[in-house]
RNA sequence: GCCCCCAUUGUCUAGUGGCCCAGGACGCGGCCCUCUCAAGGCCGAAACACGAGUUCGAACCUCGUUGGGGGCACCA
């Protein structure tokens, strides 16, 4: 079952480093789930945390979304009704929420200093007990805190969870989960300093942003019930929660770590959407394989475009269960969604790597080589070994390789002459023209194919695997196959 | 240590009590096609973590065990 009304949903994310899966799969199914409902989906960026604040982090998440074909609504760099959406500009806003709270009794400052907090923890933890805060504060007068605070001493906000009882929250994924309410710490929501964390951050937002579904990662989920508790506090109604699980490594063991990452940029994979653009994978591809990673459709269909996803998907399809980064399904997607591309876009896609790739770049001779090339490229970059030939002014074939098998390198130099000298006279270089009396002249020396073919590709190609030859040739044209050929033929007589 | 989540072939998954001695896909092996390499077609090997229950009947429900993951911050 598909939504039916328009939802708004937002993608969150904290500009601390790359732009990876995880983080575009989750802005990817918030992106399907607003356009399929026609809803709207909203960018905001939760920097509440500057000490681990990237610069750049924030232009690369937009370079990234925007590249696999993501845009938003609302968000920093397009504005909307309930911006701004960066939660540093928001602070007055979590504040008076903040006060808000310690007014209804649902909150309280705290005047324990980081040193005695810890020292607590580290009580509790020689006690083998569960650590969380000791609730000191917690059992102040509220007017005597007040007077503190209007001292100027230097105090957090936490929120006060009840005493007893048990909270139940519900997931779209995983149901109902309930958990004791002693099991809750009485978690700080606004800093020293004044600026709040994000739990208290991003229920605000929600609310006044309008949120019906929270579709975040799984790593939240052991502060759910806190989140619900807070937004039960203000009487607000809670939106859909969707927690989507992790991506574990290749193996299947354990999440990516630094070690496996790099290992993965040495495999020529990454985890990391900016890479995947410069490894040669296209977005079209990574879409679809990165929707399939943790949902499903049915049991036949797997080739999917971003409009085909927009249709078809539904949050109940999603698998609760973390799942493996499976790179070489990436590339069966690449390749799939790369032979679906028309023959004037490939080019054009083309192009770039080729030029990356030190080729100078003849878009005639692009074009015309789609047909033969498109099947045999993973990866855009792939165009260097495959192609690479038909740009370039000379090939240097490999001498061992251009001596047919079980032949001489007489023998071979003159299998080569003949060859010349049936091209030679031909009109022009066309399959139609050249295959044939090339076919007549191996059967009348008793040639094999691949003995011919061998030495024709590696002179005219200078690889041992290209192309079908003579589809190949025929857009090389006449005048180079020919000085290839004889470039080939004085190789083979001074062996 | 405590809390929470998860559990079908190597990997992604279908499966919601009989349609399943488990279906699809990637990868792997073989064959076909073929001038090489691909692409494509066909075939094959490969899984319900374990143990108890419930039931006429369990991959599917319950409990336990084991394994994996996440959290226990004035990070997100």
């Amino acid at each position: 079952m598909n939504q039916q009304n328009p939802v708004r949903v937002r993608f969150a994310p904290s500009p601390t480093g790359h732009t990876h899966l995880g983080s575009g799969r989750t802005a990817l199914y918030n992106y399907l789930i607003a356009q399929q409902t026609g809803g709207k989906f909203i960018l905001r960026i939760e920097d509440t945390d500057r000490k681990r604040y990237v610069p750049g982090a924030e232009k690369e998440l937009i370079n990234s979304l925007h590249w696999l074909g993501i845009d938003w609504d609302e968000g920093p760099d397009v504005g909307g009704p309930s911006g701004p959406y960066y939660q540093t500009q928001r602070k007055e806003i979590y504040l008076e929420y903040a006060h808000q709270l310690v007014e209804s009794g649902h909150a309280y400052y705290c005047f324990c200093t980081p040193e005695r907090v810890e020292q607590v923890r580290k009580e509790q933890i020689s006690r083998k007990e569960n650590t969380h805060y000791d609730g000191l504060c917690r059992r102040l007068d509220p007017s005597e805190a007040e007077a503190r605070v209007a001292n100027g001493e230097r105090h957090v906000i936490r929120f006060k969870v009840p005493e007893i009882g048990s909270v139940t929250v519900h997931d779209l994924l995983r149901g109902d989960m309930t958990v004791d309410a002693s099991a809750i710490d009485d978690h700080v929501i606004v800093r020293s300093d004044g600026l709040a964390l994000y739990h208290l951050a991003a229920m605000v937002d929600d609310h006044l942003m309008g949120i019906t579904h929270v579709i975040r990662g799984d790593d939240w989920i052991s502060t759910f019930p806190l989140h619900v508790l807070i937004i039960h506090a203000f009487g607000w109604w809670e939106p859909q929660w969707v927690h989507l699980s992790v991506f574990l490594k290749p193996t299947g063991k354990g999440k990516m770590s630094k070690r496996d990452t790099s290992q993965a940029m040495k495999d020529g994979y990454s985890i990391f959407i900016k890479d995947l653009e410069e490894l040669g994978y296209i977005p079209e591809g990574v879409v679809n394989w990165m929707a399939l990673m943790g949902w499903s459709y049915d049991d036949h269909t797997e080739f999917f475009t971003m409009q085909d996803l927009i249709e078809i998907f539904s949050l109940e399809h999603l698998n609760p269960s973390p799942a493996a980064i499976n790179f070489t399904k990436l590339d069966y997607f690449n390749g799939l969604h790369i032979r679906n591309l028309s023959r004037k876009d490939l080019a054009s896609r083309l192009a770039p790597y080729m030029v990356n790739g030190g080729l100078k770049v003849n878009e005639d001779i692009l074009y015309q080589a789609i047909p033969i090339i498109r099947e045999r490229l993973v990866t855009l970059d792939d165009v260097i070994p495959v192609a690479g030939f038909f740009f370039k002014e000379n090939v240097s074939p490999d001498p061992d390789r251009l001596i047919a098998a079980g032949l001489t390198s007489a023998e071979s130099a003159d299998i080569a002459r003949k060859v010349y000298h049936i091209l030679a006279p031909l009109p022009l270089m066309s399959k139609d023209l050249a295959e044939p009396p090339i076919r007549n002249f191996m059967a009348e020396s008793d040639l094999k194919a691949g003995q011919v073919f061998g030495l024709l590709r590696e002179a005219v190609t200078g690889q041992k695997d290209s192309p079908p030859l003579f589809e190949s040739m025929e857009i090389i044209g006449k005048d180079k196959v020919l000085e290839r050929i004889q470039f080939a033929i004085n190789i083979l007589e001074q062996m």
